[in-house]
DNA sequence: GCTTTAATCGAACAGTGTTAGATTAAATGA
DNA sequence: TCATTTAATCTAACACTGTTCGATTAAAGC
């Protein structure tokens, strides 16, 4: 084949495609030969576009968490951290089989940054402390990565039969597998609400 | 060599050297030959104690998560999920490289499945809605398992240079990479404080 | 038109999880 | 005690992985 008359692959193409793959079979599925083959281009030429498959990996990594939104804040401290948290989760629960590339230490880059200091800057200008403000930001951030990345309810086997013994306060587990999605936003939603109505009592107790 | 006049292998063995194994070197850099070398043995024996690499990891998870203590639901709900999650998180802290494997699906087991009864359990004696117990007992973990895999803090470089232009609010966040560990640990705690609190006040409001 | 650069390819390398079959020791039973 | 079965290891191989090398050919620049 050799160079072709118009280029068959680009970056974002690549990118999608890979997505794609993990979306639909999972993220142990997605290699480079078999990527290339959805592409219909050798395995080889991907390393034209991306160096090693880790760096592609975080350019995926990197486009999802592009449209986290931080603007809230501007709002207050309170509407801003949920509106966040929502965004963030929102984003992860998109593709959860990509997830644990997500939480793979997705400090580094330039938007990132910005983003963690937008967070920084809204809780501050509300009146927290620089300490307790990185304390919060780190804390809806382990609400979010913990309930996409756990899938709380998916644990559980779909059999009844299996709890009615053993386990009596299990007695409705079998059916959180069928609902484990729906099990999982709420228990989330009810997360967030319980930590943001404990920082609104300490708000109101030490800083106004 | 064939068979040796007094094994050399067990599963204790296999599972000790396989977590020693990646507490040293990572997770990445466990595979069944150097587990095998480590062992003084060939490849091919590790089968013939464990059918699979998973499922001798899922061994190694349910080796760590043995030690959860959820005893402390017999003082109450709220020194329960405190002490519970406190114990969890410790067990992932120990070994921090084996967090993923930890993370993933650990539900189906008859130990976890008898932990999840002693939560629930505690909760709705404590006077807890099923559901929202269900649902306290998903936060928690979602708080545990986030704060021990994001590792917050080890996101951001060790150099001030990066942050004191472009991200006013984040001016001493270069010291959060030395302190990763601490930083998380603070963090979680307070987390896990906040959302007692935000429990402890609808509790006091719908419960009693 | 010549040279350089861009973009693809096939073939190979070292490493992976896993299996098959041979080998030999221990345990079992007559 | 001896034959047979079972237990525990081995070497060799298979299909697969991420990645690199060198060849090949088209496009772009001078």
């Amino acid at each position: 084949m050799a160079r072709p008359t118009t280029a068959k692959l680009d970056q974002a193409r690549i990118r999608a495609a890979a997505l794609a793959l993990v979306d639909a079979e999972g993220l142990d599925r997605l290699s480079m030969r078999r990527l290339a083959t959805a592409l219909d281009v050798s395995a080889a030429s991907l390393y034209f576009h991306y160096a090693t498959k880790d760096e592609l990996l975080e350019a995926v990594a990197a486009d999802i968490l592009a449209n986290v939104d931080t603007s809230a804040f501007s709002s207050g401290w309170e509407p801003g951290v949920r509106a966040w948290a929502r965004s963030l989760r929102a984003a992860l629960a998109a593709h959860p089989r990509l997830v644990p590339v997500l939480s793979h230490a997705p400090g580094r880059r330039a938007d990132a940054l910005q983003r963690a200091d937008d967070i920084q800057g809204g809780l501050v200008a509300a009146g927290w402390p620089p300490r307790e403000a990185t304390m919060i930001g780190a804390a809806a951030k382990y609400l979010v990565f913990g309930a996409a990345l756990g899938s709380f309810a998916e644990g559980f086997a779909a059999d009844p039969g299996v709890y009615a013994d053993r386990y009596p306060h299990l007695g409705q587990a079998h059916r959180l597998a069928a609902r484990a999605a729906e099990v999982d936003r709420e228990s989330f939603d009810f997360a967030l609400e319980q930590l943001i109505a404990g920082l609104r009592a300490r708000y109101a107790r030490e800083m106004s």
